[in-house]
Parts: C-alpha cells; sequence; structure tokens
DNA sequence: CCGTATCCCCGAGGATACTG
DNA sequence: CAGTATCCTCGGGGATACGG
C-alpha cells in the first residue's frame, strides 16, 4: 500500500511494487516502540548515553545503542565522542532530525489530549454486554 | 518518562508513576506496525473488511481484526454492520479518529519527503570504513 | 463475506557479564 | 562512561481451517 497516495483509493488495491515502499520501511522505523521517544527527548538535546537510558523509562542498555545506531544511519541523529576519559558522547538531533520533530510532537500531543476520551471509550468498549441474540434477514440466532 | 512533560529534563528522570505512562500505552498503539496504515485508509472510508485488507499489502486477516477492534476500542473507527446476505461491514473514523488524522498524515508526508535523504544517509553511513586506529587522550588504539 | 480458533515459529528485545 | 557479546524467553503475528 502507498501512503503517499492514500487520496487515491484506486491506488489501494495495486501490488506495492517500486520505491513506495520505502515510506512503510521508515514509518516502521520512525514509528518503532524506542524511537519516537528518542527523539522526543533530543528535542531539548544534546544529551549523553547514560542521561537518556536515565530519562527514557524501561529501555534498556542494547535497545538504547541499536536505536540510536538506527536514528544516526537515518542521517537523524549525530553522534559525538569526546575522548576524555571516562569518555563522553553526545547525542543530538541533526537538521532533518529537527524537522521530524513537528511531525512526532503533534502525534504525542495528540495523545496527550486524547488519553481520558481513550480511557472512557475504553470502559464503553469493555462494559458494554455481547447481546444475547443477533437479527440477520429476519432470522433469529441465538447466542450460546 | 513523561512525553507531556518533554520540555522539562528534571521531569525526565522521574519514575513514571500515576497517569503519565497511559500517553506512551495510547503511542504503542496507534504507533504499532498496523494501525497507522488503517487509520490512513480510513481518511476516505468507510471502507468494508476486504477492501481494507486488499488495500494494506502483507495484513493477514487476524491482524487486520485484530487491530481494528483495537482501534474501535479506543473509540476511533466505528463498526457497522448491514445484516444482508452476504454480510456487509464498514469502518470509518470517529470524530475523534479524524482529528488523528491530521498528525498522522503528517508523519507519513514527512516520511514521503524525506525518504531519499534518509536512503542517502544509509549509503553514507554503511559505506564508511571503521577506522583502523583511533586516538583517545594521546593514546592510540589499533584496530584488531 | 466476515470473521474466530488453533497452532506454531521466529526474532525483537530483556538480563547479564564483560571490555576500552 | 559507553558501549559489545551472549544467552534466552515470550509473545506478536503468519498460516490454516472452520463457523454464522
Amino acid at each position: 500500500m502507498s501512503l503517499s497516495h492514500i487520496e487515491l483509493p484506486a491506488d489501494m488495491s495495486a501490488p506495492d511494487a517500486g520505491g513506495c515502499l520505502a515510506t512503510r520501511e521508515i514509518l516502521d522505523r520512525i514509528g518503532d516502540k524506542w524511537s519516537l521517544y528518542i527523539v522526543a527527548m533530543l528535542a531539548n538535546g544534546p544529551w549523553r548515553f547514560n542521561e537518556l537510558k536515565r530519562g527514557i523509562d524501561g529501555i534498556s542498555q542494547r535497545m538504547l545503542t541499536l536505536t540510536l545506531r538506527g536514528l544516526e544511519r537515518d542521517g537523524l541523529v549525530t553522534r559525538t565522542m569526546y575522548p576524555t576519559i571516562p569518555p563522553r558522547v553526545d547525542y543530538e538531533l541533526t537538521d532533518m532530525g529537527r524537522t521530524l520533530l513537528k511531525p512526532v510532537m503533534a502525534l504525542v500531543n495528540w495523545a496527550n489530549e486524547n488519553q481520558v476520551a481513550i480511557a472512557e471509550a475504553h470502559k464503553r468498549f469493555d462494559d458494554e454486554p455481547e447481546p444475547d441474540q443477533v437479527l440477520i434477514q429476519g432470522v433469529v440466532y441465538q447466542r450460546r
């Protein structure tokens, strides 16, 4: 599916050949469990490795390293090593990384603004009892 | 970590007690592999189950069902069943779902606009050879 | 057509220990 | 401090078959 042509229903059913699936790969990356949090935290960067680790609740050292490498590879984050003892490494958003900030924060803000409404929707959905019978084409089906 | 207070570094290291982690749960959901695609496709909704299935490349019946249920539970999508034969079910964004559209599409558009730059960054990153020695505090370390 | 129920696999990711 | 390396688990998600 080509999200770039989402406004063209005809395009939806086409097999996803060509460069269109690059969009998906990118969304899969920046939409993954940790990238959004790292990018959001680097909004106030630069931060050192362990500052990021402490700041992002629940992230393991391994995943922080891997995700930072991915973001660096994407050209979204720079890694600056200071050859001091003990070593110090700063991570910072690149210019492209900063352009990502706006849509990311829009999503974060949406989540903040709607968390109460979503919690209420959950309650409504979960409390709703199953109907003990349904009517289809004038035929009654009893729940078992 | 509370993304709602991302602009407050002091808040970063606080343990994530309280309702703050709701934001994370929401982002984990709408940022998952399929939700963004479904929401994006429903921008031009309503769509029937199999239309969605055909439109979203690679999604299995199971994951389409599960993700739609999740979105319905979140109050983002409505499920309308027409008791005809064969049965027909339409999925459509709710008002809240439509408010999500704006930040989601912003992200999608960002991915589209930057896919070339990211591909170039990958090339640069991957082509860069490892240095065969590094200098730390005047001391040379040879690569092994 | 629109699902649910089962089985099963594979790899994302945590825990732990070790290095420059 | 800022990472690798290794092991291991646990559940996301595909494939398949069946039901209303």
